[in-house]
DNA sequence: AATGAATGAGTATTCATTCAT
DNA sequence: GATGAATGAATACTCATTCAT
């Protein structure tokens, strides 16, 4: 069934020294930003020479690339499987959403962080993040709210709209807690009540139905 | 009450030269990125020579403290008056509310778009936006929704926690706006309107009391 | 009659740099070879940073580009004047033509070496060198030629082939000089004595018509 | 009388990949120069490893003398073989002399672009250039002219001057075709004739003595 | 105060050469 | 012998900052 043959030796080594240069060049990206880090930086810190790194990348923005393609491959494989979620209960079911996401920031907080200056600022870069990561996230998200919507588990809402301001959350808390507000970093799941008791119940004094 | 004097023509003189340079700044900035920029761009862009812009920031980090500057002004100025707003229908205060948040958002859109790339990367920077900025609005907006609370016209939440989770939404907004999303950045009303009708009424099917 | 309006300090001081500087690229260039020569070296050999060379040359090619211009301006006032020269006694004129040849190649030795090593590497310097240097002084050459075959004071012969042959003869000797002829480098008169002998009289064993 | 033994097969494969490498570096080296052309080029375009070139050569300098001992081989067989040459008639004789000198630089008209620019810049290269292949072919010529001025059939000449000013033709003509000039390119055969006019009848109007 | 030429430390990138496999 | 990944010294070029005018 699996036909990819199995990697040799060389292959492997391959694949061992970019994710060497990839941590190294996560962490301090994520420590000192893109431009405050050079190549000399990296290199040390994967305990590489300088030019073993451009046998693997083109230049200094590839490595940025290659960290862009680790970050999809992981939600790939981790995010995004709201198919796996319980739908049963529409609450218990956002909170479980809730959980998908805290967890794929927590699991890739480094990469965010290095990624996420630089996203500003690099055009390509940005595009790629928009097409590879935050595009197909929020579509997911949009048919996650169609789903319930049909099934009459959540109120008959501007569905894309909806997906856009969950995702901001998303996004905005990581940036919170990027900026250093305690509460974003430290209270976490009281936050995520919060999202709840907002999004699902709402602010306006009301009587949910049961 | 005002006991500032008036200003001379040199103080008047220099405070324009600042706001052209920082005029400049901002406008390169945002659109290639703090370390893209070089002084020489933004002497050229500022129609001044390379030596005047030391005249007036002590380097070129500087120039983003003037212009961080120019946000807490604007921000002091324009934005935070919640006090201001219409509390009588809660609903339309909130809708008040977001509207204050989106002509901040806009008036400021090439200083922050500058700004947030090196936020990110840059520790004092980041300090001094969380707090002179951040902080604040977070502050503000835990007042308005205590007054709200306390007026029983928003449920009993986690105040915080909910501020917290307002001002990720607008971030996050900013955050796709910038990143190309075409929806956040040409249907801002319905985005508002979709989160007026997330955390006002909620997604839950229920029944909201009169 | 003179509207060039004379050249500010900042003008003359812009010009003495640039001589300066290649003055110094020439010297070296000449010594070791453009490749051998790092940017470095020209710097110190000028006595300016190496910052400095970049404000008045775009880049390393840029110095050699400014060396042919040196070169070609050097011809144009030095060179090529033929029509200066005596033309009543024709095997008179064409020694003359020689020492003018001569006075060019030993004013310009160090540019020639400098340059020609990569003429032959770089295409772009060699078409600029063939287009502003060599086809100049071919054409002057096939003028000089036709002007005296019509007097009659030459035989009748294929003129444009035989401007190239002279024209050979000088880039030839020049290279017997470079490589380290003893005779091309130190018996230049006997050498142009042969020139005369060969090609105004011929090899061939004949009497010549008074 | 030839007492080398017949090559065994691991010579035969030794220079065949010699001449392997050679060819590429060679195409190279005329193509886009010495610098130009990294070991990483030649080794692909010899279809070996980067690493195998210095089984077969100790550096890159190496190849350069490789390719000059081939050029000093293909000297030695092919050109300056006057004593072959015709010497009856002595005009037939000079244009004999021309055929053989266009013919060895026709042969290895690649082989020349790619040594002459080095030659230029690299003092090694230079000497051994003009000890292995200039100087024998001056004194050849040398040799060639006293043969023909002792049976009279030339006049009475500065032999080594002439045979020095005979080789600047060749190489200047070379030059001349390499920096692209259409005639010496495209109508060589005229140009030999205007040496032979040049040379052997000269420019004087004359009557050649039959 | 304004200028802009000069500075030189800093940096990404290249590439000849080595050497473990 | 052949390979090609690893090496790291070398180098062109940049750019924030200074300072004489």
């Amino acid at each position: 069934m699996d036909n990819k043959p199995a990697p040799t030796r060389r292959e492997r080594q391959n694949a061992a020294r970019v994710e060497q240069i990839l941590d190294a060049a996560i962490r301090l990206f994520a420590e000192k930003g893109f431009h405050r880090t050079t190549t000399r930086d990296i290199a040390e810190a994967a305990d590489v020479a300088e030019g073993t790194l451009y046998n693997y990348f083109a230049n200094k923005d590839d490595l940025l690339f290659g960290i862009m393609q680790r970050l999809t491959e992981s939600m790939t494989f981790e995010a995004m499987h709201t198919e796996a979620l319980p739908t049963a209960d529409t609450r218990e079911h956002f909170i479980a959403l809730l959980q998908t996401y805290r967890d794929f920031q927590y699991q890739n907080a480094s990469i965010l962080q290095a990624l996420l200056s630089e996203i500003l600022a690099n055009t390509e870069l940005r595009q790629r993040y928009y097409q590879q990561l935050l595009e197909p996230s929020i579509l997911a998200l949009e048919k996650d709210l169609l789903k319930h919507s049909q099934l009459g588990q959540i109120r008959s809402v501007d569905i894309p709209a909806t997906a856009r301001v969950l995702t901001s959350i998303f996004i905005g808390l990581f940036f919170l807690d990027v900026l250093g507000d305690p509460m974003a970093h430290s209270n976490r799941s009281e936050i995520e009540a919060a999202i709840i008791a907002l999004g699902y119940e709402g602010l306006a004094p009301h009587l949910a139905v049961e």
